[in-house]
DNA sequence: AGCATATAGTTTCATATGAAACCATTAGCC
DNA sequence: GGCTAATGGTTTCATATGAAACTATATGCT
């Protein structure tokens, strides 16, 4: 007999499982109370940081696509949370901000996203903290190494 | 001003863009060639390894939902890949299995997939591959810790 | 036995998603 | 200037997804 795949020792599966379990408990601390979508927090959350990018600045940050930003900023500016004006030197360039009511959901939810995180890692130690961010930053390039070298 | 969450060093969303570029990264390897989803191949993973489990127990192994479960059976038993019984004792129960079809594709597809890991993991030290393990189990359980405390 | 409750799995319905086609504007070139 | 290619964003269409309702079987209780 072959080579036997054991799930729950593949990396790529448990690191899909941790993710996806973790991104859950951060959407319940915005979806129901501000009906945001995964994709909407994150433009918010982009958006505070960087206030008047474009969607395709917005996209390169996120590293989601186009399509989804579009539907999210459409969402946001229709709930009169970001508006968008258009770029004066390039008009087809979108310039997005939030509004006041954006920023105050943003200022609302970010210290429960960050504390979310915090008990997380309070389980960890200082050094492990330390390994753990080094660690996935090295895969992530080893990840884009990769890519395309496929055998 | 108050907190702001910076994305990228925000450990839940590194997960997140991470987990998924290396999801994608292992979808290339099978979904052209055997036109499978992802929910599909997770499938064929685990039957492999527990011939005659029931999708409930499927569910459990995966964590992926009763209906993702139901879909992926029912598009494998179409396509041949899978059967399905009735379990003797319990017969609410499927006793599900691969055909000799879709063990061909377990087979081809997870030296692939395990060849990818390799690839990825190759990029790290014993100690370092050990710490990663190490430290995604504890925040895996830490998660499991924190959930439904919600503050 | 007969009724209420629980469990396995499926179906329905409403929403989310991505690829490709599309529209508008800008940049490059003759 | 005027034509072609590239870029920013949006729309369309087909598919994926999850919550809740549903069906069938099994279990527990009186």
């Amino acid at each position: 007999m072959s080579t036997t795949l054991d799930l729950e020792r593949f990396l790529p599966y448990q690191l899909s499982v941790l993710s996806n379990r973790i991104s859950q408990d951060i959407a319940n601390l915005y979806q129901t109370r501000h009906s945001l979508s995964v994709t909407e927090w994150r433009m918010i959350a982009v958006l505070a940081q960087h206030p008047g990018i474009s969607a395709g600045e917005a996209a390169e940050r996120t590293a989601m696509d186009k399509v989804a930003i579009s539907r999210a900023v459409a969402s946001l500016t229709e709930s009169g949370r970001v508006t968008r004006e258009t770029h004066s030197d390039d008009r087809r360039r979108a310039v997005l901000r939030l509004t006041p009511a954006g920023q105050a959901i943003h200022d609302e939810v970010a210290p429960l996203a960050l504390a979310y995180e915090q008990r997380l890692l309070d389980g960890l130690s200082a050094d492990e903290r330390l390994a753990l961010d080094s660690l996935l930053g090295r895969v992530a390039e080893l990840e884009r190494a990769t890519r395309g070298n496929r055998s």
